[in-house]
DNA sequence: AGGGGTTAGGAAAGGGGCTTTATAAAGTCC
DNA sequence: GGACTTTATAAAGCCCCTTTCCTAACCCCT
């Protein structure tokens, strides 16, 4: 059992004190340490420490009431670049960020189906990193980190893929892979923590104590935000509640059992949500699932009562597993995140609001929001890249070059 | 977003020596480093503490190899006492316990359907403590603390009954209403919450960072230890998990919902279980579901089809629940507690570790244990009765008597 | 232009925690 | 009886956060 240390409690504070600099830049030490809860004192030994770091820079300089102007910081944009790479089934996504988490660069490479092994994806990861580094002319050394994304359970301490069901891969090394090609710092997870990460940092889910983030693609995971940090579980495979059962002998999912939330919910699972409903209907793009959400989308946005319907259907089933996540964890806050959400948007949020607080206890009820994600773009790129950068923070706190007694010369003393 | 402060790891760290101290008393300070990963010197001030609050003792020495001899220490049993409360729909059970948690002295009151005011429960309560605090000839001195479980949704900060579903009560000032009463600090929370402290503390999930505490009673629940520590989430409502759907639109739940978990595991969903596949057994008991649940059991035990039958179901449901829960948090283990769990004991455990390896994601089931609680009377009263435990361990940690400066004389100073 | 008054920010001191190192204490073994 | 071992306590050091004090910087007013 990991004890905490008062290390432990800087590393949060530097994460917590960057995080509220990059949400509000610029900004001064007196706000940070309002927004913080910590002591003036500590918030500028930490803007300090990530001044050093060229992580941020002073900007100048904001009236004060009638005293000593405040200084401003803000983020160094410059002052290094992070890289997310999000492997999915279908594709390899790459951006590359400022430390604004501004994207300055994207690349994307096609998997072709039948692409499974590992160096071919690795092939791809490693072109597209090339592309965006070179895009973004950035030198080498100005990159922290890469992280990567992949699916499935991994062993982010060994880098190894333990299982991706996808390619049906089984203790991948991927790490080792991966550092043949790129020679930057890596850091490996899968999309569901990549995305609750991002949350937590940027997201809806920033500042919040206990939060649930619901990722919707092809997928569907829940990240869990538990006590302002991730909540990892022993073999680091928590969050996994896609493949929880919610109807008891239901659809058949590939992982063999039946009734999995991902098999109603997910992409491929709404989209049978809408042939059952209406085998024929023109929103149905058969092999295409961004085609369909996007149609499903459109078609609400016109009120077409088959989208219209599907959708409820679809947050009918989401409402009720959201609903035991709200009994279970209590959290502040459940975000909705991935594509799928960002796709089918405020009207599907409404309607799962609906149907959870028809399922889930009041009093937890009332004490949780359900919103939608904020980020724009690609979350499980922006936190693979936020998993490069907690490893960048990370090593500010290593023990600074071991002290060790002068090794006394082999030849004899001079004395 | 509450931050950590050192004091919280010094709070943590003597929990954990106190627990380790009666979990293997007696024990020297070397075993309680190894045991509890301290240093010595840590350990040592942290017994020193306890030593000084009479908690423990110490009681001899052990042989070393060749060196100076251990000391070792023991719990302090008559140090002091603490109370547990459990108050159900039925019974109020009342234990006293010394502090190595030995039952000294035990007081049940029925509770008769119809008496649901806060005013006649209270009652009840009361005149259960004085009734352990005579039996054991205690002076009420050396009583640390009353903890107090009650159903429902409970503000432990307010003391309020925020919700129980049994008596229909709605923001019942309870903790007020026993004061008047029970002159010892007082200690209010959910049975939920305190069977999982006591496993926490004594039972299957010591020294585990992250476990699932299952309660199967009259209601059901799930415990949530996560690092270490008892998550509440952010209105001490976490692990409401009884109220889950599993069935969707499945048995109608007094919540008003369908298919909760509730209704199908707990005793009354049992005992339904039962009624649907033989509406005439003989197991049957109507309107009691303790003798109902020692029937199955006793049936279990002479290979009886039915009882066989039953179990067998309740562990299907059960299965699918608990996968879920293992899916989500990825524990290392899962213990099932409370009276229902340990009637039906290890047969039942054993048909749900199949039903779970059959609904879980193979991975996490892996490093997943699934087991009975050890612990042999009511739990919910070792969980109350900790929770007076903790209160009194953090009161140490209490700023002692702030520093004032000394009050300068208002008369004029002698000079 | 030159003092108050006000606010920001840094430096020092203080309190709590944990660990490592040194010293004292209590045995065993030869 | 001395040397070696092992335990326990004391001392010193490091880390972290906060409080307090003082200087820097700016406003405004005279």
């Amino acid at each position: 059992m990991k004890r905490g240390t008062s290390r432990d409690i800087r590393t949060a504070n530097r994460y917590e004190v960057l995080r509220q600099i990059i949400a509000a830049s610029p900004t001064s030490r007196q706000e940070l340490a309002a927004a913080t809860g910590l002591s003036l004192a500590t918030v500028a030994t930490l803007v300090g420490e990530l001044l050093d770091l060229r992580m941020i820079t002073e900007v100048g300089f904001e009236d004060s009431a009638g005293g000593r102007p405040r200084g401003l910081v803000a983020v160094n944009a410059s002052g290094g670049a992070l890289i997310g790479v999000d492997i999915a089934e279908t594709y390899v996504h790459v951006e590359l960020f400022d430390l604004a988490l501004n994207v300055l660069a994207r690349a994307e490479e096609d998997v072709r189906p039948g692409e499974s092994l590992p160096e071919q994806l690795v092939g791809h990861v490693a072109a597209a990193v090339g592309s965006v580094v070179m895009q973004a002319g950035i030198e080498g050394a100005r990159v922290l980190g890469v992280g990567v994304s992949v699916p499935g359970q991994v062993n982010r301490d060994t880098g190894i893929a333990e299982y991706a069901p996808n390619w049906d891969w089984h203790d991948v090394p991927l790490l080792d892979l991966l550092t043949e090609h790129i020679a930057y710092p890596l850091y490996l997870d899968n999309p569901l923590r990549a995305v609750a990460v991002a949350e937590l940092w940027f997201g809806a889910a920033r500042g919040r104590g206990d939060a649930v983030v619901v990722t919707l693609g092809t997928g569907v995971g829940a990240g869990l935000v538990l006590g302002g940090g991730l909540h990892r579980g022993v073999s680091n495979s928590a969050g996994e509640w896609g493949h929880n059962t919610i109807v008891l002998d239901g659809r058949l999912c590939h992982c063999g059992n039946h009734g999995c939330v991902e098999t109603y919910v997910g992409a491929p699972g709404i989209m049978l949500n809408l042939r059952e409903l209406s085998p024929g209907s023109p929103l149905l793009h058969p092999e295409d699932q961004t085609a369909t959400i996007a149609a499903l989308a459109q078609g609400m946005r016109e009120q077409d009562p088959v989208a219209l319907k599907v959708v409820r259907d679809t947050a009918r089933y989401l409402g009720a597993g959201i609903a035991d996540l709200v009994n279970l964890f209590n959290p502040e806050v459940v975000v909705l995140s991935s594509w799928v959400a960002a796709a089918l948007g405020e009207p599907l949020v409404a309607e799962v609001r609906e149907a959870v607080s028809r399922h889930a206890l009041p009093r937890p009820m009332a004490a949780t929001e359900i919103v939608l994600s904020l980020i724009p773009s690609d979350p499980a790129c922006l936190g693979a890249a936020t998993f490069a950068l907690e490893g960048a923070l990370q090593s500010v706190g290593q023990r600074n070059a071991k002290r060790t007694t002068p090794a006394r010369s082999r030849t004899a003393p001079p004395s």
